[in-house]
DNA sequence: TTTATTTACTTAACCGATTAAGTAAATAAA
DNA sequence: TTTATTTACTTAATCGGTTAAGTAAATAAA
């Protein structure tokens, strides 16, 4: 209806619709005198270029997309924050794809993407299924920076120091008094929950406490399947803490404690990867490996616009540090926080 | 680099490249073969259709916007949550855009939404500032929903019963034996905002309380303003009963509570409006009034893509129903929920 | 003074799909 | 059998910018 188009510049100023886009792209081709008329004019009428016929041309869109597992988690809508932010500050737009943990669903996006002309991807894959050939696929056609949940074949990356954390965490529960730690495991066949386990393995090992196989519990993102193995866990395996590996199966344990009877941090000690900002509010309050969710975000979409900008950047990746924040749920002494 | 066209198409198979075109859509112009034949070798190249080159020309996009105050807010992802789901169902694009409550970069992305071609737009309004001429400018010319955060010239929007909502709140601190209920108010100048308050007058007079100025505490996003605003009220006036109309405020009521020696719920019973899942995991656990923010996000969608399909489409609002759940907030006789 | 270069434009092709208008052959109606 | 209509295509214009190639005038170099 009645848009603004470069044509209605050119007629108006009596030039051709190329001294437009020109002067609007500053080329030095044009005089400043009439970049200036052709600014002007372009402010006064609010004219905005039709993004479809620059892209068309261009082969550019100004946007790029996000591929998440979830958004109703708060690490994930964090890391959307420190996403959004950058891309704000270079003038793109984000798109969102919600995978639902589907590798399917996520297949899905990344082929519609290719043929989108997106200029670039960030995402933290889902990780259901084994089968990567969807993420190979992008190599090479679409800049992509992988966060948070990477997988073998990711080029540029941007992670947390997830074996570390895991291995404080193991350990926090050690000097806390536990001697029967089990760790709730979930993302196996992804490098976070990879690492993640094994730091708490290695912690385990330094501590000179035996591996008990009962008392790793390979979670999955099926709710009930989880509650029936976390009770089996709580009144058959009885530990005396726990690391959880992600934050929902934490509040699940909370949960599980409560209607078994079972005392945090009495009778047993729990800690949670988590980005939970009620955390210091739980009952009792959670002690956490909390993730630098929004800088994560920042840094992953940084890298992606250097990618953008130096087709050839010689990009590393990253590696942010979690923070171990001990609250109630692994003292026994309880005060307020 | 080398993207199949519909060009390599039509010389694959001998025909023009509007038999291709006219095929792909569909068109009852071509034989059955011939689409048979297009489909196949379309589908064997993987091919995909330049979406500048057909928004170009069609002025659609398949993609919808939707503009959120923020996302790290169980309602907003939730109800991101329900509008993902309705778009991918349509198989439509999703580019979100976050204003942080602020109306200039709210109108800012609302500029830019006029001239980027999105076929429909999803919004939950920034409550700072009073100037909503950039809102008003979308009337005619962008096919728009509001949801939860509407504002007086919005003619389709889908809310809450944010009156009756904040009425029982009130109205179940009294019952719970308050007298004293003080209301925390954000989002003034909001629908929202309003009703909120007015539920909340309007119980406290059929309860036959007075109205106490003191009681009625204006926040802003100011988290230190609040605090501030907190401290004092819970020193000086100390009310016996909170309902606070956003989940932040409460969270901040705990804190503020735990600083004072405060306890909840014996010397103070706390109410808010929020969408916390781990709500009933707090200490003590908190009374809510919980939106569907999930299926506030679907309708509000599914209402768009009714406008999108029938331009004339007499659509009407929608107002969903919140829930109060009773937790121990409100209660003195402190029980595991 | 003549030639080379720079400046500030214009012309026209182009990106890749869509679609109005046109056409030849096949089929149906008169 | 002749005319009208339908079928299944093709041709070419179009969407709104971008950009390679061209050009006339102004300025600089020889």
């Amino acid at each position: 209806m009645g848009e603004i188009t470069i044509r209605h510049l050119a007629e108006t100023l009596n030039v051709s619709t190329a001294t437009i886009s020109k002067a609007l792209n500053d080329s030095h081709d044009i005089s400043d005198a009439t970049k200036g008329r052709v600014f002007e004019l372009a402010r006064s009428l609010n004219y905005r270029p039709n993004p479809f016929a620059s892209g068309l041309r261009k082969h550019k869109s100004k946007t790029i997309a996000v591929i998440l597992p979830e958004i109703a988690d708060n690490f994930f809508a964090q890391a959307v924050n420190g996403i959004e932010e950058i891309a704000r500050e270079k003038g793109y737009h984000l798109l969102i794809y919600l995978s639902h943990d589907s590798s399917e669903t996520e297949a899905f996006f990344i082929n519609d993407l290719l043929g989108r002309c997106v200029d670039g991807l960030l995402i933290s894959v889902s990780f259901d299924g084994i089968d990567f050939t969807h993420l190979d696929e992008i190599q090479g056609k679409l800049p992509t920076v992988f966060f948070d949940r990477t997988y073998s074949g990711s080029l540029l990356h941007v992670t947390n120091n997830d074996f570390e954390s895991a291995y404080q965490a193991t350990k926090h529960l050690y000097e806390c008094g536990c001697r029967q730690i089990s760790f709730l495991s979930i993302l196996q066949g992804l490098e976070v929950g990879n690492q993640r386990l094994q730091g708490h393995l290695c912690a385990l090992q330094d501590c000179g406490l035996p591996f008990n196989p009962s008392l790793v519990i390979n979670c999955s993102n099926n709710k009930e399947d989880n509650e029936a193995k976390l009770y089996h866990l709580m009144k058959t395996v009885k530990p005396d803490g726990i690391v959880s590996s992600v934050e929902k199966l934490a509040k699940l344990c909370y949960h599980t404690c409560n209607d078994l009877g079972i005392a945090i941090p009495e009778d047993v000690k729990i800690v949670s990867f988590s980005n939970l900002d009620s955390a210091s509010l739980l009952n009792p309050s959670l002690t956490t490996i909390t993730q630098p969710a929004y800088d994560i975000g920042k840094q992953a979409a940084t890298m992606l616009f250097k990618v953008l900008k130096y087709s050839n950047y010689e990009a590393e990746s990253m590696v942010m540090n979690s923070e171990l924040i001990k609250r109630q749920s692994t003292n026994v002494s309880v005060s307020s926080t």
